[in-house]
Order: C-alpha cells, then sequence, then structure tokens
DNA sequence: CTTCAAAAATGGGTCAATTCATTTTTTGAA
DNA sequence: TTCAAAAAATGAATTGACCCATTTTTGAAG
C-alpha cells in the first residue's frame, strides 16, 4: 500500500507549509530563511523544494488555502442576500477584505502580490489569478441571484459587472496594502462610494438611477461608523 | 564651480540608468546582474549602490522617466477631447495601455508591478504610486472638460469617476500582462466594455444608452461545484 | 603648485536562495 | 527476510544582490 507512504509525505508538506506560516507571519517575507523554515520543520533545507518551488511558492500555497475559505463566506452571502444590491456587493467585498486581513498583514500582502505577479507563469501563480477570477465570477454570481427576484435589470450582464465591481474592491486593496499609513476604514468608505457610483453610472443624474421604486435605499451601510 | 562635477555625477547616473534599461529589455529583469549593468556602464558593481538603492530601484527609476510623456499625451488629449464621453475616456486609457508597452513588454511589466509593491516605502516605490494616483487625476480632468462642455451632468464626482476608470484600465492591464497568452486587442475590447458599463451604471434600464448591445448569452459558466 | 577634506569609486566579503550529485529510506517482489 | 529500483532527503556548492572598509578623485584654498 501506498497510503503510509502517500501520508507521510503530505504530513511533511504540511510541515513545511506550517512552518512557513508561522514564520512569515511572526517576522515577514524577506526576513524569513528556508533555512529557518527548514529547521522548524525539522528538515534538511533542500527538502524544502522537494515540495515547493522556491519562496514565494510557499507564501502563494498558504493564500491558495485562505481562498477556499473566503469564497465559502461569499456562498453563504449569496444564499440569502440583502435585498438591495448595492447593500448587497458592499456586503459581499467587504467580507473579502476583512477576510484578506485576518491572518495575513499589509506587509505580507504586498510581497503575495507582488510574488503572484513575478511567478505568474507557475502553478501557484497560476492559481492566485483564478483566484481573483473566481472572486470576481462570485460577485456576478450575487448579482444573478439579485437578477433573479427582479432587483436588477434582467438586461445587466453580470459576468462584466462582477469584474467591474471586484476591479474596484481590488484596486482599493491594492491601494490600501501599498500604503502603510492608510486606515481601513478609509479605504472601505471610498470603495462603498465607488461602488454606488458604478450601480448609478457616471451619466445617469444622481437622482434618476434607481428603477423599480423610487425608494431610498433604507439599509444600506450609508455610515458604516469608525472601526 | 561645481556644475562639472555635478554634470559628471548626472552622466554616470544617466550612463547607469542607460545600460540597465538595455540590459533589462533586452534580457529581462531577473536575467541581468548589477554585474552587467556596472560593466556596461564601465563602473565598479558598488558604484551603481552610490546612485540607486537596489536593482528593483533601478527598474522603477526607468519607468519613472515615461511617466511624464505618458501624461504629456494625455494632456493633449485633454485639449481636444472627443465628444462623446465614453469615445474620450477610451482613448485617453488605450493611450495608456499602447504607451506603457512602447518601451516595456509584459514581462517586465510585471517585474515592475512587483518592485513597485515591494518597494512601496522607498522613494521610486511611491513616485510609482504617486503616477498611478496622477492618471487617475488626468482621466478625473478629462471628465472635469466634459463636463464644462455640457457633455457629462454637472452632478458628477470626476475625482471618483475618474478613480473608478482608471482602476478599471489598470485591472485589466494587470490582468493582461499577468497572462503571456491574452492578446492586447482582448483586453482592449473588454475593458472598453466596461469603461461603457461602468457611464451607463449597472442599474439603469438598458434601453436608455446601449444602442447596439446583442442579447445576453445564457448563462455559459454556472458555478462548477458545490465545494 | 600643494594640500586636504569631502565626495565618489572600488571590489572583496557576507548572506541567502536555489541547485544538484550523492546518500538514505521506502516499496513491492522474490 | 532480502534485494533492487524508485522516491525522498540531504547539505555542500553555486550564484548574485547588497554592504562597507578602503582607496582614489575632486575642488578650492593657501
Amino acid at each position: 500500500m501506498t497510503s503510509l507512504r502517500v501520508r507521510q509525505k503530505a504530513g511533511r508538506r504540511r510541515d513545511i507549509l506550517a512552518a512557513a506560516g508561522e514564520l512569515f507571519r511572526r517576522d515577514g517575507f524577506d526576513r524569513t530563511s528556508i533555512e529557518g523554515i527548514a529547521e522548524r520543520a525539522a528538515v534538511a533545507p533542500g527538502t524544502v523544494y522537494n515540495y515547493f518551488r522556491s519562496k514565494g511558492d510557499l507564501l502563494l500555497a498558504l493564500v491558495a488555502l485562505d481562498g477556499e475559505e473566503i469564497r465559502a463566506d461569499g456562498k453563504r452571502l449569496i444564499a440569502r442576500p440583502p435585498a438591495d444590491p448595492v447593500a448587497a456587493v458592499n456586503r459581499l467585498l467587504e467580507g473579502y477584505v476583512d477576510h484578506a486581513l485576518v491572518y495575513l498583514d499589509k506587509r505580507l500582502w504586498r510581497n503575495i502580490m507582488a510574488t503572484a505577479l513575478t511567478q505568474a507563469a507557475t502553478p501557484f501563480g497560476q492559481g492566485y489569478a483564478e483566484l481573483d477570477g473566481k472572486l470576481a465570477r462570485q460577485v456576478a454570481d450575487l448579482l444573478a441571484a439579485l437578477q433573479d427576484r427582479g432587483r436588477l435589470p434582467t438586461t445587466l450582464r453580470c459576468d462584466d459587472a462582477g469584474q467591474i465591481l471586484f476591479a474596484v474592491c481590488n484596486t482599493h486593496f491594492m491601494t490600501f496594502v501599498a500604503q502603510d499609513d492608510m486606515p481601513l476604514a478609509a479605504m472601505k468608505e471610498a470603495m462603498f462610494r465607488h461602488i454606488r457610483m458604478v450601480f448609478e453610472g457616471l451619466i445617469a443624474p444622481a437622482g434618476t438611477a434607481t428603477p423599480e421604486r423610487k425608494r431610498p435605499q433604507a439599509d444600506e451601510r450609508r455610515e458604516p461608523l469608525a472601526t
């Protein structure tokens, strides 16, 4: 039976990844050495490379773990979405941002994004790009759900709209991460403002936009209070 | 007079930067060594570090040169903008993309963006972030010009709108750059489509502003599996 | 023309990621 | 149990970015 071998191998992989995660989070990416990771995982430095292509690969592998979690949260929201589209999208995208920052800080996110770009051709690099694609598609799914309930025009191209809204979120997140002194609240405020504008359109005069009822969305996260 | 000294120093800086640019473009960022740059610039390796903090610094310094050029092109467009806002923004943003690719290819752009993220705290890293900000502001300037001519509602927040539209452009550019096999034309097509949608808004009734759009196709991509 | 302090250049040293030839361990079969 | 092939682990060697103590060059005052 190969299962023992497979289990041991998987275990070692997990050990190395766990060690890397602890050190990356504690000391940062640059100040963590492969040798340190190997030591903590009780293997030789060379062994790390039997499981991961590079130091950056380790980092992206860590992020890939969280990716599933993020999408699960989103799926739950889509199952029972807020009636107002703006509020629903705000909530979904805010969830992405919050979740991203639970385990990984700004500094690490800079390294993650940088690595994802330089390693775009490697499996984990592609995986990262795909995660972005999946999240954009999840936004699209949310829009489609709202569309089904008559909260959005049937003519709306949900795919494209999802990409646009996710792009807004992603850009804000990147700007936030790049600037050590930008507070999360400020970033969210700008993001919510832009999400609203995308829904209403740049051409439409401000008041006209809401299609069905002129009901001024009450339950909006209009004033998200200081966090 | 110190001008001779200053001139020589500036000259050496230029030489090093020029050498770096040639080698980066010819061999790529990773395959170019500081030693190679030093040799081509006829200086010792250590001297490079008297002018630039790191290899990445050299790369960002190169991009900073082009930044001015890009904005000059945009300024010309703003002086005599197309009457239609969508066409005007399309033109401006397409200009950004085209200009970015004149001297630097996808592979190098991946390194540029990655370096800008990891070196966000250094002067050139901040300079790169500021360039993004300036370009977004230029989009805003274009919108303001159109607003002055009555082509856009006076209620439009041009600043925010500029950021949104630039975010759309930037995200597409990043996706394009990350995927070696994505053709420029495909990226532009998607970008133009999204720019139009941002102008029209996601909740606007479709008939209002979309004259020639095909019916949305049946969902070709459904959520793959319940994970 | 000297001299000297500041500026610049130098290149050998350090450190860490990555590679790879070699050794050790595991597996399934005899 | 024993054995040979395959898989995995190993750690020393390679490589290249970056640092820094030292040397060289510069500018202008005497």
